[in-house]
DNA sequence: TTCCTCAACGACATTTATTCTCATTTAAAG
DNA sequence: CTTTAAATGAGAATAAATGTCGTTGAGGAA
């Protein structure tokens, strides 16, 4: 039922499009570089271009579908957008992901940018830790 | 006194090291780019290459003199390390970053770590903001 | 269903940020 | 002042991402 989805979300309904977003729905990683979608289109067999591969990404942030992530690793990963905010702690031994929610952070990032006379629009919180 | 913070650190006071020291104090802002940096040079009439730098900033981030942020501009800005720890809040209109503390919130962050079975190294917390 | 049109695409050139290479220069120890 | 390893400048090289442009195809119209 992808392409519904991308209908709704004011897209055409293409096949680089449905291809992208079942290689985000199935993979193993929820957070995926555009080289990373690429290189698993070309695994299966798929002709997509590479061009292709950030343009589509790039409109489906826009659109709402993924969230775009600046981890510290000078490329961005996207992720699936299910709704849920979560933020993200990376394992600095095993670059692994882990997300978290707290509801306490988030009221405090509200009041301090509310102190400095702003509106938080949104965010960007990663833990960057070791195994104890 | 530059060149001696500079031997502190463990690095030769070369003359690009100096400059390039100068030009992150007396900058009006705190967070510069290499770019800027390099351009800065250039305008005071220093003949410093643009890889010498990028070289320069990576040696003082790793000395600690400097730390580097990647806020969700694509590339790297860097300011003094002056020891205080503190987080950044960025205005989508305006482009100005504004400098907080907060430490009920780095309480939170070690605590989600350990709950997870971690210890915490760093992290970054960037608030997007707009006027109210 | 077939046709038509514009959005989307693939290939590849280009840009931007950054790093690498290597011959030359320089800080600072002797 | 000499020596020498470290640092530098110039420009080539790389990586991530975007732009260009001729071709293709999704989906509404006929």
């Amino acid at each position: 039922m992808e392409a519904q989805d991308l209908k709704k979300a004011g897209l055409k309904a293409t096949l680089p499009r449905i291809r992208i977003l079942q290689i985000l729905e199935e993979s193993n990683e929820r957070h995926l570089s555009a080289e990373d979608v690429y290189k698993t289109l070309l695994e299966h067999g798929e002709e997509v271009g590479l061009a292709t591969v950030y343009r589509v990404l790039t409109q489906f942030e826009s659109a709402g579908l993924v969230m775009r992530h600046n981890f510290d690793s000078g490329h961005s990963v996207f992720e699936l957008d299910s709704g849920d905010h979560h933020d993200h702690m990376v394992c600095l031994k095993t670059g692994k992901v882990i997300e978290f929610q707290n509801e306490e952070i988030e009221k405090l990032q509200k009041s301090i940018a509310a102190e400095h006379g702003f509106e938080l629009v949104e965010h960007s919180l990663v833990l960057y830790v070791k195994p104890k």
